[in-house]
DNA sequence: TTTATAAAACCTGTCCGACAGGTTGAATTG
DNA sequence: CAATTCAACCTGTCGGACAGGTTTTATAAA
């Protein structure tokens, strides 16, 4: 319940936010707290730490804003579920400053989720299996309207990506939807023909079924393939 | 220099703050801010968006902490490049709440890591290359000194990540190493022998040989080997 | 005119106090 | 013993204040 007093020496970068943030993890960490447990008081902490509410206050709100913890008017704060919040904003960051392309987006999302398609075969259940392949032909299903097709798209990768059974997937996999959902209508409009977008849309439905018939191989060759006809798709659209 | 009036209303969550953070995001995008650019004072945020001072610090507060922006005393705050502290505050999150196991994480890095070293033969400068097999050449050297040994070796691995030409695996990289420096120790020490620990270090400079080679398959291979090996003397130390 | 210096204006970090609500647990009451 | 009420707690937001650090402006010197 206390915040261990020898540690609030943090290695603090002169600011006493940073000491507030990392007196408050290190709290986390001593107490072995988990998701849902409850942390010590905006007041507590602030005399703990001799510091004013509003040090305190601004540390809450940067771990909130990260997703390590939940903050809720009248309560506690809490320990948050992991969540791809923070890396969601810092990828997003780092595309809109120009400092990450699309082309490095996409090598990053083939190299995770060829692994991801090759652990879900491995270990999917078999309820998740079956959501996989719902995702995958709503996405005929709803060809017409781009948008329904792009989110079908999305949880279909994002689904494979839970099945994997390793939550830092989830959380990369999850990271990069914000910047998919912007290059996504691109990459529809850029196919040459409704034919390519059937095709496009046939891939992500062997995919399922690979991963369905629990065959890792077939699965994780299919993704390759998905990742290297989207990137022709971009490519072709003048994304270089 | 001012914020899109009509943007003010974000997708918030309830609270002021979020709403602050969406506004100076958005302001770093409409604006096409990059790397040093500066934002508007706490004063005129404050202003056209109509909330208290407190609110706006706390936005660029949370910003900062996620390494988004840079906070000076007495200066602007500025965007900042991109770095690897929200995602390694993240991951280390996950893990001290019970939420990723380290089996995770190695697979996580075997993955990445497989594609780093397959780039870097391909794209690392003569420099770089040199870079890499110094650190594997250190580790060898200091091999009395585990945490010598330590530090080359993150170095090593981080700098594969930055010859790939992908800040996205930099990060991943670097993301990881919070806790790789604390469960280094424990695969070091469950090596059987110190001919155990020679030929991991052989490892990493065969390893710096093909990047240096220019050989994408050997280097990515050996790094599969590497991580192979790891994951079974961390298994052999008791770490399911 | 140009440069160097000094002053003013600006800016962030921290603290304090205040008040509106929402939440929780304990005392009171039926 | 259960339901209700109330007091204590807690967070969200605001406003003001002051100590430094920084930038810009104005002034003086060369």
């Amino acid at each position: 319940m206390s915040v261990a007093p020898a540690d609030e020496e943090q290695l603090a970068g002169g600011n006493l936010v940073s000491t507030a943030v990392g007196a408050i993890t290190q709290h986390i960490r001593t107490n072995e707290l988990g998701p849902g447990d409850r942390l010590p008081s905006e007041a507590t902490l602030s005399k703990e730490l001799s510091v004013s509410r509003s040090v305190v206050r601004e540390a809450f709100r940067s771990l909130a804003t990260m997703r390590l913890i939940d903050l809720n008017v009248g309560k506690r704060a809490t320990v948050a579920q992991l969540d791809h919040g923070a890396m969601s904003l810092m990828i997003e960051h780092g595309v809109h400053t120009a400092q990450i392309n699309i082309n490095q987006v996409y090598d990053v999302r083939r190299t995770i989720e060829m692994r991801t398609s090759t652990l879900a075969a491995l270990r999917r259940t078999d309820a998740e299996a079956r959501i996989i392949l719902g995702h995958a032909k709503a996405m005929e299903t709803n060809f017409a309207d781009a948008d329904k097709v792009m989110e079908s798209d999305l949880a279909f990768h994002l689904e494979i990506a839970r099945a994997s059974k390793n939550p830092i997937f989830s959380i990369i996999v999850g990271a990069f939807q914000g910047v998919s959902r912007q290059t996504w209508p691109i990459g529809w409009r850029s196919r040459a023909s409704d034919a390519e977008r059937h095709a496009m849309n046939r891939i992500h439905i062997e995919l399922a079924e690979a991963i369905l018939a629990g065959d890792p191989q077939a699965a994780s060759q299919l993704m390759a393939r998905h990742f290297d006809e989207s990137a022709k798709a971009l490519l072709a659209a003048g994304i270089a």
